[in-house]
DNA sequence: TGGATTAAGGTCAGATTCTGACCCGCAGTC
DNA sequence: GACTGCGGGTCAGAATCTGACCTTAATCCA
Protein backbone atom coordinates (compact mmCIF):
# COMPACT_ATOMS: atom_id res chain seq x y z
CA UNK A 1 0.00 0.00 0.00
CA UNK A 2 1.49 3.06 -1.20
CA UNK A 3 0.81 6.94 0.34
CA UNK A 4 -1.95 8.61 -1.08
CA UNK A 5 -3.69 4.98 -0.81
CA UNK A 6 -3.00 4.40 2.48
CA UNK A 7 -4.32 8.06 3.98
CA UNK A 8 -7.15 7.96 1.26
CA UNK A 9 -8.69 4.67 2.94
CA UNK A 10 -7.95 6.21 6.34
CA UNK A 11 -9.77 9.43 5.34
CA UNK A 12 -12.76 6.92 3.98
CA UNK A 13 -13.12 5.11 7.47
CA UNK A 14 -12.99 8.81 9.43
CA UNK A 15 -15.79 10.00 6.75
CA UNK A 16 -17.73 6.64 7.90
CA UNK A 17 -16.48 6.95 11.75
CA UNK A 18 -18.16 10.56 11.18
CA UNK A 19 -21.04 9.40 10.13
CA UNK A 20 -22.05 7.12 12.68
CA UNK A 21 -20.71 9.18 15.58
CA UNK A 22 -23.00 12.09 14.66
CA UNK A 23 -25.88 9.58 14.14
CA UNK A 24 -25.80 7.81 17.12
CA UNK A 25 -25.86 11.12 19.08
CA UNK A 26 -28.72 12.23 17.31
CA UNK A 27 -30.87 8.77 17.25
CA UNK A 28 -30.17 9.12 21.02
CA UNK A 29 -31.08 12.48 21.42
CA UNK A 30 -34.32 12.65 18.90
CA UNK A 31 -34.86 8.85 18.45
CA UNK A 32 -34.99 7.19 15.33
CA UNK A 33 -38.02 9.18 12.91
CA UNK A 34 -37.23 12.15 14.04
CA UNK A 35 -33.49 12.73 12.85
CA UNK A 36 -32.81 13.60 9.42
CA UNK A 37 -30.47 12.11 7.01
CA UNK A 38 -29.49 15.79 6.41
CA UNK A 39 -28.98 16.43 9.95
CA UNK A 40 -26.97 13.35 10.12
CA UNK A 41 -24.58 14.77 7.40
CA UNK A 42 -24.81 18.07 8.37
CA UNK A 43 -22.92 17.58 11.81
CA UNK A 44 -20.33 14.74 10.04
CA UNK A 45 -19.47 17.73 7.68
CA UNK A 46 -20.66 16.23 5.11
CA UNK A 47 -23.16 16.67 2.17
CA UNK A 48 -26.63 14.35 2.27
CA UNK A 49 -24.79 12.87 -1.24
CA UNK A 50 -21.98 11.85 0.71
CA UNK A 51 -23.63 9.64 3.44
CA UNK A 52 -25.51 7.65 0.67
CA UNK A 53 -22.07 7.14 -1.06
CA UNK A 54 -21.01 5.59 2.65
CA UNK A 55 -24.36 3.71 3.71
CA UNK A 56 -27.63 2.23 1.46
CA UNK A 57 -30.05 4.04 3.83
CA UNK A 58 -30.57 6.04 7.02
CA UNK A 59 -31.88 2.49 8.50
CA UNK A 60 -28.45 0.69 7.35
CA UNK A 61 -26.47 3.09 9.41
CA UNK A 62 -28.59 2.50 12.03
CA UNK A 63 -28.30 -1.16 11.76
CA UNK A 64 -24.63 -0.74 11.79
CA UNK A 65 -25.14 1.41 15.60
CA UNK A 66 -27.21 -0.86 16.17
CA UNK A 67 -24.51 -3.81 15.75
CA UNK A 68 -21.70 -2.51 16.80
CA UNK A 69 -23.66 -1.60 20.13
CA UNK A 70 -24.67 -4.93 20.71
CA UNK A 71 -21.17 -6.39 20.15
CA UNK A 72 -19.71 -4.14 22.50
CA UNK A 73 -22.31 -5.17 24.35
CA UNK A 74 -22.11 -8.90 24.04
CA UNK A 75 -18.58 -8.70 25.22
CA UNK A 76 -19.69 -6.80 28.60
CA UNK A 77 -21.77 -9.75 29.03
CA UNK A 78 -19.03 -12.19 28.00
CA UNK A 79 -16.92 -10.92 31.31
CA UNK A 80 -19.37 -11.65 33.78
CA UNK A 81 -18.68 -15.54 32.95
CA UNK A 82 -16.06 -16.54 35.60
CA UNK A 83 -16.01 -20.29 35.65
CA UNK A 84 -14.57 -20.66 38.99
CA UNK A 85 -17.89 -18.97 40.64
CA UNK A 86 -20.63 -21.02 41.75
CA UNK A 87 -23.18 -21.86 38.57
CA UNK A 88 -25.96 -20.03 40.39
CA UNK A 89 -23.81 -16.85 42.01
CA UNK A 90 -22.82 -16.44 37.97
CA UNK A 91 -26.37 -16.67 36.98
CA UNK A 92 -26.75 -13.62 39.59
CA UNK A 93 -23.93 -12.00 38.21
CA UNK A 94 -25.03 -12.29 34.40
CA UNK A 95 -28.54 -10.80 35.65
CA UNK A 96 -26.69 -8.06 37.84
CA UNK A 97 -24.29 -6.94 34.61
CA UNK A 98 -27.33 -7.02 32.47
CA UNK A 99 -29.49 -4.36 34.59
CA UNK A 100 -26.43 -2.47 35.51
CA UNK A 101 -25.23 -1.64 31.88
CA UNK A 102 -29.20 -0.92 30.86
CA UNK A 103 -29.64 1.37 34.05
CA UNK A 104 -25.88 2.74 33.30
CA UNK A 105 -28.10 4.63 30.57
CA UNK A 106 -25.16 4.12 28.68
CA UNK A 107 -26.03 5.23 24.73
CA UNK A 108 -25.28 2.25 23.04
CA UNK A 109 -28.03 0.30 25.98
CA UNK A 110 -30.27 2.14 25.10
CA UNK A 111 -30.40 2.08 21.31
CA UNK A 112 -30.21 -1.70 21.89
CA UNK A 113 -33.73 -1.56 24.48
CA UNK A 114 -35.16 0.52 21.60
CA UNK A 115 -34.63 -1.98 19.07
CA UNK A 116 -35.90 -4.79 21.32
CA UNK A 117 -38.78 -2.58 22.10
CA UNK A 118 -39.59 -1.53 18.57
CA UNK A 119 -38.17 -4.09 15.80
CA UNK A 120 -40.94 -4.91 13.98
CA UNK A 121 -40.78 -1.37 12.60
CA UNK A 122 -37.19 -1.19 11.95
CA UNK A 123 -37.59 -3.05 8.69
CA UNK A 124 -33.92 -3.47 9.01
CA UNK A 125 -32.36 -5.32 5.96
CA UNK A 126 -32.22 -9.14 5.92
CA UNK A 127 -28.05 -9.20 7.12
CA UNK A 128 -27.91 -6.51 9.67
CA UNK A 129 -30.71 -8.96 11.25
CA UNK A 130 -29.41 -11.40 10.57
CA UNK A 131 -26.31 -10.39 12.07
CA UNK A 132 -27.93 -8.12 15.32
CA UNK A 133 -29.66 -12.01 15.87
CA UNK A 134 -26.77 -14.07 15.89
CA UNK A 135 -24.86 -11.54 18.76
CA UNK A 136 -28.18 -11.66 20.78
CA UNK A 137 -28.03 -15.73 20.60
CA UNK A 138 -24.21 -15.69 21.35
CA UNK A 139 -25.03 -13.83 24.73
CA UNK A 140 -28.21 -16.06 25.17
CA UNK A 141 -26.16 -18.87 25.11
CA UNK A 142 -23.68 -17.98 27.69
CA UNK A 143 -26.64 -18.94 30.04
CA UNK A 144 -26.90 -22.62 28.59
CA UNK A 145 -22.78 -22.58 29.16
CA UNK A 146 -23.38 -21.22 32.78
CA UNK A 147 -26.68 -23.89 33.02
CA UNK A 148 -24.20 -26.99 31.95
CA UNK A 149 -21.39 -25.32 34.60
CA UNK A 150 -23.66 -25.86 36.56
CA UNK A 151 -24.94 -29.01 35.96
CA UNK A 152 -20.77 -30.23 35.48
CA UNK A 153 -19.62 -29.18 39.06
CA UNK A 154 -22.59 -31.15 40.28
CA UNK A 155 -24.75 -27.96 41.75
CA UNK A 156 -27.90 -28.07 40.10
CA UNK A 157 -29.11 -32.02 39.55
CA UNK A 158 -28.98 -33.22 36.01
CA UNK A 159 -30.50 -31.59 33.26
CA UNK A 160 -30.90 -32.91 29.80
CA UNK A 161 -30.18 -31.10 27.10
CA UNK A 162 -32.91 -29.99 25.77
CA UNK A 163 -34.34 -28.83 28.74
CA UNK A 164 -31.17 -26.85 29.23
CA UNK A 165 -32.20 -25.00 26.19
CA UNK A 166 -35.35 -24.32 27.28
CA UNK A 167 -34.31 -23.09 30.88
CA UNK A 168 -31.88 -20.89 29.03
CA UNK A 169 -34.64 -18.87 26.98
CA UNK A 170 -36.95 -18.75 30.70
CA UNK A 171 -34.32 -16.92 32.08
CA UNK A 172 -33.63 -14.58 29.01
CA UNK A 173 -37.13 -14.08 28.42
CA UNK A 174 -37.51 -13.42 32.62
CA UNK A 175 -34.78 -10.71 32.40
CA UNK A 176 -36.17 -8.99 29.62
CA UNK A 177 -39.83 -9.45 30.33
CA UNK A 178 -39.60 -7.87 33.90
CA UNK A 179 -37.56 -5.03 32.91
CA UNK A 180 -40.19 -4.08 30.11
CA UNK A 181 -42.70 -4.79 32.79
CA UNK A 182 -41.45 -2.51 35.06
CA UNK A 183 -40.32 0.07 32.13
CA UNK A 184 -44.07 1.01 32.05
CA UNK A 185 -45.22 0.70 35.16
CA UNK A 186 -45.33 2.26 38.45
CA UNK A 187 -42.86 5.47 38.60
CA UNK A 188 -39.98 6.22 37.85
CA UNK A 189 -38.17 6.79 41.26
CA UNK A 190 -38.42 3.17 42.51
CA UNK A 191 -38.12 1.75 38.79
CA UNK A 192 -34.21 0.67 39.25
CA UNK A 193 -35.08 -0.87 42.80
CA UNK A 194 -38.16 -2.65 41.31
CA UNK A 195 -36.24 -3.96 38.42
CA UNK A 196 -33.72 -5.12 40.75
CA UNK A 197 -36.00 -6.98 43.21
CA UNK A 198 -37.90 -7.81 40.55
CA UNK A 199 -34.95 -9.71 38.45
CA UNK A 200 -33.37 -11.51 41.62
CA UNK A 201 -36.96 -13.01 42.90
CA UNK A 202 -37.79 -14.88 39.33
CA UNK A 203 -33.94 -15.80 39.08
CA UNK A 204 -34.12 -17.54 42.44
CA UNK A 205 -37.51 -18.78 41.53
CA UNK A 206 -35.80 -20.41 37.98
CA UNK A 207 -32.80 -21.47 39.97
CA UNK A 208 -34.92 -23.15 42.82
CA UNK A 209 -35.83 -26.10 40.89
CA UNK A 210 -32.06 -26.92 39.59
CA UNK A 211 -30.58 -27.08 42.79
CA UNK A 212 -29.38 -30.77 44.33
CA UNK A 213 -29.56 -29.84 47.85
CA UNK A 214 -33.08 -27.85 47.38
CA UNK A 215 -33.85 -31.04 45.17
CA UNK A 216 -32.81 -33.35 48.06
CA UNK A 217 -35.02 -31.34 50.97
CA UNK A 218 -37.83 -31.71 48.75
CA UNK A 219 -38.00 -35.34 48.00
CA UNK B 1 -19.83 29.24 6.51
CA UNK B 2 -21.89 25.93 6.36
CA UNK B 3 -20.72 22.21 7.97
CA UNK B 4 -19.27 20.58 4.54
CA UNK B 5 -17.66 23.84 3.35
CA UNK B 6 -15.68 24.58 6.63
CA UNK B 7 -14.40 21.04 6.88
CA UNK B 8 -13.41 21.31 3.13
CA UNK B 9 -11.26 24.26 3.66
CA UNK B 10 -10.12 22.38 6.53
CA UNK B 11 -8.74 19.66 4.95
CA UNK B 12 -7.41 21.84 2.00
CA UNK B 13 -5.40 23.65 4.50
CA UNK B 14 -4.30 20.60 6.09
CA UNK B 15 -2.87 19.26 2.87
CA UNK B 16 -1.23 22.38 1.80
CA UNK B 17 0.59 22.08 5.29
CA UNK B 18 1.33 18.47 5.17
CA UNK B 19 2.97 19.35 1.58
CA UNK B 20 5.02 22.33 3.08
CA UNK B 21 5.81 20.25 6.89
CA UNK B 22 7.23 17.08 4.26
CA UNK B 23 9.03 19.74 2.05
CA UNK B 24 10.58 21.45 4.95
CA UNK B 25 11.89 18.18 6.11
CA UNK B 26 13.35 17.34 3.15
CA UNK B 27 15.05 20.12 2.15
CA UNK B 28 16.74 20.38 5.62
CA UNK B 29 17.96 17.04 4.95
CA UNK B 30 19.21 16.93 1.63
CA UNK B 31 18.85 20.60 0.31
CA UNK B 32 17.14 22.29 -2.56
CA UNK B 33 18.16 20.27 -5.85
CA UNK B 34 18.17 16.87 -4.60
CA UNK B 35 14.49 16.64 -3.29
CA UNK B 36 12.46 15.56 -5.92
CA UNK B 37 8.37 16.99 -6.26
CA UNK B 38 7.58 13.00 -6.40
CA UNK B 39 9.37 12.75 -2.53
CA UNK B 40 7.54 16.18 -1.42
CA UNK B 41 4.37 14.49 -2.73
CA UNK B 42 4.58 11.03 -0.98
CA UNK B 43 5.76 11.95 2.28
CA UNK B 44 2.60 14.21 1.88
CA UNK B 45 0.73 11.00 0.82
CA UNK B 46 -0.52 12.83 -1.88
CA UNK B 47 0.36 12.36 -5.55
CA UNK B 48 2.47 14.99 -7.92
CA UNK B 49 -0.40 16.06 -9.21
CA UNK B 50 -1.76 17.26 -6.28
CA UNK B 51 0.83 19.40 -4.92
CA UNK B 52 0.18 21.40 -7.74
CA UNK B 53 -2.92 22.14 -7.25
CA UNK B 54 -1.51 23.83 -3.95
CA UNK B 55 1.47 25.31 -5.23
CA UNK B 56 2.83 26.11 -8.56
CA UNK B 57 6.25 25.15 -8.69
CA UNK B 58 8.80 23.63 -6.54
CA UNK B 59 10.17 26.77 -5.86
CA UNK B 60 6.99 28.27 -4.87
CA UNK B 61 6.68 25.63 -2.07
CA UNK B 62 10.77 26.53 -0.92
CA UNK B 63 9.17 30.29 -0.96
CA UNK B 64 6.73 29.66 0.87
CA UNK B 65 8.90 27.74 4.31
CA UNK B 66 11.42 30.80 3.28
CA UNK B 67 8.89 32.94 4.25
CA UNK B 68 7.23 31.23 7.20
CA UNK B 69 10.64 30.68 8.53
CA UNK B 70 12.01 34.30 8.14
CA UNK B 71 8.43 35.63 9.50
CA UNK B 72 9.05 33.78 12.89
CA UNK B 73 13.16 34.50 12.36
CA UNK B 74 12.07 38.47 12.61
CA UNK B 75 8.97 37.22 15.41
CA UNK B 76 12.14 36.46 17.12
CA UNK B 77 14.64 39.31 17.09
CA UNK B 78 11.41 41.97 17.76
CA UNK B 79 11.83 40.48 20.78
CA UNK B 80 15.54 41.55 21.48
CA UNK B 81 14.12 45.10 20.89
CA UNK B 82 13.45 46.40 24.76
CA UNK B 83 13.31 50.36 25.15
CA UNK B 84 14.49 50.49 28.65
CA UNK B 85 17.90 49.72 28.09
CA UNK B 86 21.01 51.41 26.71
CA UNK B 87 21.18 50.92 23.07
CA UNK B 88 24.57 49.66 23.12
CA UNK B 89 22.92 46.54 25.28
CA UNK B 90 20.62 46.32 22.87
CA UNK B 91 22.75 46.24 19.90
CA UNK B 92 24.64 43.25 21.33
CA UNK B 93 21.33 41.89 22.41
CA UNK B 94 20.32 41.81 18.77
CA UNK B 95 23.73 40.52 17.64
CA UNK B 96 23.69 37.44 20.40
CA UNK B 97 20.18 36.85 19.45
CA UNK B 98 20.96 36.17 15.83
CA UNK B 99 23.50 33.97 16.53
CA UNK B 100 22.10 32.33 19.08
CA UNK B 101 19.44 31.84 16.53
CA UNK B 102 21.47 30.57 14.17
CA UNK B 103 23.72 28.34 16.17
CA UNK B 104 20.47 26.69 18.01
CA UNK B 105 20.99 24.99 14.02
CA UNK B 106 16.57 25.25 13.88
CA UNK B 107 15.43 24.69 10.79
CA UNK B 108 14.57 27.61 9.56
CA UNK B 109 17.35 29.25 10.58
CA UNK B 110 19.41 27.01 8.37
CA UNK B 111 16.85 27.76 5.43
CA UNK B 112 17.77 31.50 6.02
CA UNK B 113 21.14 31.24 5.17
CA UNK B 114 20.69 28.69 2.59
CA UNK B 115 18.55 31.39 1.15
CA UNK B 116 20.73 34.30 2.05
CA UNK B 117 24.03 31.48 0.27
CA UNK B 118 22.06 30.96 -2.72
CA UNK B 119 19.84 33.53 -2.98
CA UNK B 120 20.64 34.45 -7.37
CA UNK B 121 20.49 30.50 -7.86
CA UNK B 122 16.87 30.24 -6.56
CA UNK B 123 15.08 31.98 -9.56
CA UNK B 124 11.77 33.06 -7.19
CA UNK B 125 8.98 34.61 -8.42
CA UNK B 126 8.77 38.76 -8.05
CA UNK B 127 6.51 38.26 -5.47
CA UNK B 128 8.37 35.96 -2.84
CA UNK B 129 11.06 37.68 -3.68
CA UNK B 130 9.33 41.06 -2.56
CA UNK B 131 7.99 39.54 0.32
CA UNK B 132 11.19 38.56 1.26
CA UNK B 133 12.95 41.24 1.09
CA UNK B 134 10.13 43.27 3.06
CA UNK B 135 10.80 40.88 6.10
CA UNK B 136 14.25 41.34 5.91
CA UNK B 137 14.41 44.93 5.47
CA UNK B 138 11.78 44.65 8.60
CA UNK B 139 14.29 43.37 10.56
CA UNK B 140 17.13 44.60 9.22
CA UNK B 141 15.35 48.63 10.42
CA UNK B 142 15.38 47.51 14.25
CA UNK B 143 18.99 48.34 13.98
CA UNK B 144 17.65 51.86 12.76
CA UNK B 145 14.95 52.08 15.95
CA UNK B 146 18.00 50.75 18.20
CA UNK B 147 20.93 53.61 16.73
CA UNK B 148 17.82 56.35 17.12
CA UNK B 149 17.22 55.54 20.86
CA UNK B 150 20.71 55.74 21.21
CA UNK B 151 20.72 59.65 20.00
CA UNK B 152 17.69 60.39 21.42
CA UNK B 153 18.93 59.34 24.96
CA UNK B 154 21.82 60.86 24.23
CA UNK B 155 24.06 57.45 25.02
CA UNK B 156 24.95 57.85 20.98
CA UNK B 157 26.33 61.82 19.50
CA UNK B 158 24.20 63.42 17.44
CA UNK B 159 23.75 61.48 14.06
CA UNK B 160 22.06 62.64 10.62
CA UNK B 161 19.40 60.50 9.39
CA UNK B 162 21.13 59.11 6.55
CA UNK B 163 24.34 58.26 8.86
CA UNK B 164 21.43 55.76 10.54
CA UNK B 165 20.54 54.02 7.42
CA UNK B 166 24.18 53.63 6.00
CA UNK B 167 24.99 52.64 10.08
CA UNK B 168 22.43 50.14 9.86
CA UNK B 169 23.47 48.77 7.02
CA UNK B 170 27.53 48.24 8.09
CA UNK B 171 26.08 46.58 11.19
CA UNK B 172 23.90 44.53 9.17
CA UNK B 173 26.17 43.69 7.23
CA UNK B 174 29.14 43.17 9.14
CA UNK B 175 26.82 40.62 11.00
CA UNK B 176 25.94 38.72 8.21
CA UNK B 177 29.48 39.25 6.49
CA UNK B 178 31.17 37.67 9.59
CA UNK B 179 29.31 34.52 9.99
CA UNK B 180 29.69 34.08 6.46
CA UNK B 181 33.21 34.10 6.60
CA UNK B 182 33.34 32.22 10.13
CA UNK B 183 31.25 28.97 8.20
CA UNK B 184 33.72 28.64 5.72
CA UNK B 185 36.79 29.39 7.64
CA UNK B 186 38.73 27.02 10.46
CA UNK B 187 37.16 24.11 11.93
CA UNK B 188 33.87 23.44 13.09
CA UNK B 189 34.79 23.22 16.29
CA UNK B 190 35.67 26.95 17.26
CA UNK B 191 33.36 28.06 14.93
CA UNK B 192 30.44 29.17 17.92
CA UNK B 193 33.29 30.83 19.44
CA UNK B 194 34.65 32.47 16.56
CA UNK B 195 31.58 33.84 15.21
CA UNK B 196 30.47 34.99 18.43
CA UNK B 197 33.71 36.95 19.46
CA UNK B 198 34.43 38.14 15.93
CA UNK B 199 30.57 39.54 15.94
CA UNK B 200 31.07 41.46 19.40
CA UNK B 201 34.35 42.60 18.56
CA UNK B 202 33.09 44.21 15.19
CA UNK B 203 30.05 45.45 17.05
CA UNK B 204 32.23 47.16 19.35
CA UNK B 205 34.52 48.68 17.02
CA UNK B 206 31.18 50.43 15.61
CA UNK B 207 29.85 51.49 18.92
CA UNK B 208 32.79 53.26 19.70
CA UNK B 209 32.44 55.77 17.26
CA UNK B 210 28.96 56.49 18.44
CA UNK B 211 29.33 56.70 22.06
CA UNK B 212 29.40 60.41 23.28
CA UNK B 213 31.49 59.19 26.46
CA UNK B 214 34.30 58.30 23.87
CA UNK B 215 33.95 60.92 21.63
CA UNK B 216 34.70 63.32 24.42
CA UNK B 217 37.65 61.46 25.77
CA UNK B 218 39.30 61.13 22.02
CA UNK B 219 38.28 65.13 21.52
C1' DT C 1 -63.18 13.05 1.41
C1' DG C 2 -59.76 14.62 -1.30
C1' DG C 3 -56.71 18.12 -3.00
C1' DA C 4 -52.77 21.01 -1.25
C1' DT C 5 -48.78 21.42 1.30
C1' DT C 6 -44.90 20.02 3.57
C1' DA C 7 -41.20 17.16 4.84
C1' DA C 8 -37.89 13.82 4.44
C1' DG C 9 -35.59 9.73 2.15
C1' DG C 10 -33.17 8.94 -1.84
C1' DT C 11 -30.96 10.19 -6.75
C1' DC C 12 -27.87 12.12 -9.94
C1' DA C 13 -25.59 15.55 -12.98
C1' DG C 14 -22.16 18.47 -12.39
C1' DA C 15 -18.27 20.47 -9.48
C1' DT C 16 -14.22 19.55 -7.01
C1' DT C 17 -10.25 17.12 -5.98
C1' DC C 18 -6.85 13.53 -6.73
C1' DT C 19 -4.05 10.39 -9.40
C1' DG C 20 -0.31 8.69 -12.21
C1' DA C 21 0.97 8.08 -17.06
C1' DC C 22 2.98 11.03 -20.00
C1' DC C 23 5.61 15.02 -22.13
C1' DC C 24 9.75 17.56 -22.55
C1' DG C 25 14.11 19.67 -21.67
C1' DC C 26 18.48 19.03 -19.74
C1' DA C 27 22.62 17.01 -17.58
C1' DG C 28 25.69 13.40 -17.85
C1' DT C 29 27.85 9.60 -20.82
C1' DC C 30 30.18 7.60 -24.48
C1' DG D 1 26.56 15.02 -31.05
C1' DA D 2 23.47 11.13 -30.40
C1' DC D 3 21.74 8.51 -26.38
C1' DT D 4 19.81 7.92 -21.90
C1' DG D 5 17.60 8.75 -17.68
C1' DC D 6 15.95 11.85 -14.49
C1' DG D 7 12.83 14.95 -12.77
C1' DG D 8 9.75 19.20 -13.18
C1' DG D 9 5.41 20.02 -14.86
C1' DT D 10 0.71 18.67 -17.45
C1' DC D 11 -3.64 16.65 -18.14
C1' DA D 12 -7.27 13.20 -19.06
C1' DG D 13 -9.72 10.38 -16.43
C1' DA D 14 -11.02 8.45 -11.77
C1' DA D 15 -12.70 9.24 -7.27
C1' DT D 16 -15.28 11.87 -4.33
C1' DC D 17 -18.51 15.42 -2.87
C1' DT D 18 -22.38 18.53 -3.36
C1' DG D 19 -27.05 20.20 -3.39
C1' DA D 20 -31.00 20.77 -6.52
C1' DC D 21 -34.41 17.75 -7.63
C1' DC D 22 -37.53 13.64 -7.54
C1' DT D 23 -40.72 10.67 -5.00
C1' DT D 24 -43.60 9.33 -1.54
C1' DA D 25 -46.09 9.61 2.49
C1' DA D 26 -48.01 12.06 6.23
C1' DT D 27 -50.68 16.05 7.65
C1' DC D 28 -53.72 19.77 7.07
C1' DC D 29 -57.70 22.15 5.72
C1' DA D 30 -61.79 23.26 2.98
Amino acid sequence: MVGPEKRRRREKAQRKKAILKAARRLFTEHGFRPVTVESIAKKAELSKGAVYLYFKSKEEIYGQILQSDIESFHREMLQTFQPGRQASKILFDFADAYIDIFLNEREQFRTLMNFMLNAENLKLSRDVRKEIIRETNSTISLLEKILQLGVDSGEFMNIKPHKIYSLRNILWGLLNGIISLHLFVGDELTREERIRSGVREGVEAVIAGLKKNDCLEKS
